[in-house]
DNA sequence: CCCCTATCGTTGCACCTGCAACGAATTATT
DNA sequence: AATAATTCGTTGCAGGTGCAACGATAGGGG
């Protein structure tokens, strides 16, 4: 067991090294254009359905830790993407929302972004793609049934279960 | 198109989500009992079979960059689990080995993270596993044909090929 | 033998991250 | 109404990371 055992071979490497890869080609492309991080984009993406949001809104919604997901809105603002006030039903509570820079920025990306994903999905059939979805969501089932693994926060399919 | 956008679906997305999520998991046995990061977990692995060998000869095999690797290597010979010295034969190269300490080390963590792979893939039939596969590597197929992704380091199929 | 170039590993720097602790604000309890 | 418990967002801190620059070493060409 001990002796055949092969990083290559090994599940959690390899979702790691096909994630970063990906993920850094992506980055390379809205980066490169304005300067975006992940954090930031994927705050960026949501908040276009959101409308509105508060922090705690946009961490479930983007799977970040909340003083990351702050800490992206913070430099959002300062690039002046998002705006941010505080709301007036709930002082606690931060209301968070594109601004025209920011709605224009995400007509820019999201173009090139489903592009790069075009790409990369370009020649799979709906077979492999559907085993491949079915594959990502047994182990998403699997880690769920795992107490020792962090809950999974959105699944968009419903939170309550 | 744009409207249409939605950041669950986006394979980058769903790609860090898995990937973060399992290697968390992971990360959550082998921190706990013996202090290692992901960094240092590969070097570690890898050392089993390189016997000596060099910064470079790691930072292909794990797939991490070389300072990273550095300092992985430096973390580890703090840890006393693996030893460092120059080489005789070209004073620019270090030759890094894995020590007593560190072989039992990888004895006690191997069979542990076989097994919450073992659990994670469990239930899976080969099919799925095989159409996996073939997903993940056409992805890298697709980065290999994009001039814009950086290239990936370690196939296990042969560098030069 | 000397210079020029390439390779190797380390390090300074700026940045991002997770975690825990915190203050502010709200809600529940009595 | 007063106090306790909870929620929300921010921040201090320690640590990891990528990138570029660097010093050291080795090899190649004249």
């Amino acid at each position: 067991m001990t002796d055949a055992f092969n990083l290559s071979d090994f599940l959690p490497y390899r979702l790691a090294l096909i994630s970063e890869r990906v993920s850094r080609r992506l980055e390379a492309e809205y980066a490169k254009s304005h300067g975006l991080s992940v954090a930031e984009w994927r705050v960026l993406v949501n908040l276009r359905h959101l409308g509105k949001a508060s922090v705690r809104d946009i961490q479930v919604v983007t799977n970040l830790e909340k003083s990351r997901v702050s800490r992206a809105v913070g430099r959002l603002e300062a690039a002046k993407l998002v705006r941010k006030e505080t709301s007036a039903s709930d002082a606690r509570l931060v209301e968070i929302a594109l601004s025209r820079k920011g709605r224009t920025t995400l007509a820019e990306i999201i173009p090139k972004a489903t592009e790069i994903e075009g790409r990369l999905l370009d020649g799979l059939s709906a077979d492999q793609l559907g085993a491949f979805d079915a594959v990502v969501e047994h182990l998403h089932a699997a880690l769920d049934a795992d107490p020792e693994a962090k809950p999974r926060l959105d699944t968009t399919l419903g939170a309550k279960g």
